[in-house]
DNA sequence: CCAGTCAAGAGGTCCC
DNA sequence: GGGACCTCTTGACTGG
């Protein structure tokens, strides 16, 4: 490595030394070549607390270095004449001490960075080097977390969302075998010469004159409103659908959803919905944006007015539909 | 101070 | 074994 190419002399060692803050007489340079060898820093550093180091127990600045003269030799020369524009690692001990006091605070006021610029021998601006490169990573792998978290929350929604599409595709199916019977009975009952068969009031529950609230309600909701006026038989299925299968009502969704929370909001599938275009009941049953709540959340007994109800309890429509079976 | 970037250093793998 | 190459981590710098 380039380390181990590098030539020293007397001059530049001077220079790099001047640039490293260090006394540089032939005494401070013997001093610092004697200490790196001395047998007082030989132990691990771990031996030396770092509460000793906050009372102010540690020698000097050097007691993080030796960690390097464990690792090679070689190291306190490079530690002491390395050249300004080298990168040295920081020891184990100064980054288990930086982490420490990071945790505690990630935020470095200018005393505690002199503080712990002097307890762990390091230039103030080391220190907040440090502390800027470690919040911008600790943001990396915050967001790479929040991230998970958030991909976990879209695959259950979606796990939650392809249910709801099969339990539609069930209740749809049912619906229409449902329907058809329905017919099939009216025919018969025609058959017998009864006279007002095909009245539509026959197929259809006379509508209930809407108190006043729900009227008003009504016109807050255009497109329910709509939806729930048309007069045929794949509105009184929706009834019968709104009755039985809350899961399609936009009761409580507003409630029950996060806001601001977009992936809660589903676009219908059109390539689902696009089959079966002219089928009245999807379109009643699917405005075109639709929001859906989990089951296990849905809050089914306080029917909006504008749900496709009349503002009458859902049971009483069931009853209006089948009391005509 | 932050986001983006550079570059040194260290570890791993492959090939001769 | 060791050199070449690659990748990842991390200290340092820069511009906004």
């Amino acid at each position: 490595m380039a380390a181990g190419g590098r030539v020293y002399n007397d001059s530049n060692m001077t220079v790099i030394l001047q640039n490293e803050g260090i006394p540089c007489s032939s005494e401070a340079l013997e001093t610092l070549l004697m200490s790196s060898s001395s047998p007082t820093f030989h132990g691990s550093s771990s031996m030396v607390s770092f509460e000793d180091v906050r009372r102010g127990k540690t020698p000097d600045r050097s007691f993080f270095r030796p960690l390097e003269q464990q690792d090679n030799g070689d190291e306190d020369l490079d530690e002491c004449f390395h050249q300004p524009g080298k990168k040295r690692r920081l020891t184990t001990d100064q980054v288990q001490f930086l982490e420490k006091s990071f945790e505690m605070e990630n935020k470095l006021e200018p005393e505690r960075k002199v503080q712990l610029a002097r307890d762990l021998g390091l230039q103030p601006r080391q220190v907040a080097i440090w502390f800027q490169n470690r919040r911008a990573r600790w943001k990396t792998k915050q967001l790479e977390k929040d991230y998970e978290a958030l991909r976990a929350k879209y695959n259950n929604l979606k796990a939650d969302y392809d249910n709801l599409v099969k339990e539609k595709e069930k209740l749809k199916t049912e619906v229409l075998s449902l329907t058809e019977r329905l017919l099939l009975k009216e025919k018969e009952k025609g058959n017998s010469g009864t006279s007002d068969v095909n009245k539509p009031s026959d197929l259809q529950p006379q509508k209930p004159i809407p108190d006043s609230t729900s009227e008003e309600r009504e016109s807050e909701v255009p497109i329910v409103h709509v939806v729930c006026k048309q007069e045929d038989i794949s509105s009184a299925n929706s009834d019968i659908l709104d009755s039985e299968s809350p899961h399609y009502t936009d009761a409580g969704h507003s409630s029950l959803l996060e806001p601001a929370d977009s992936s809660h909001i589903f676009e219908p599938d059109n390539s689902d919905l696009s089959q079966d275009e002219e089928d009245n009941l999807s379109r009643s049953l699917f405005p075109s944006v639709y929001y859906f709540p989990k089951l296990e959340d849905a809050v089914y007994s306080d029917l909006p007015a504008h749900s496709c109800n009349y503002g009458f309890p859902s049971e009483d429509q069931a009853l209006w539909f089948w009391s005509e079976l």
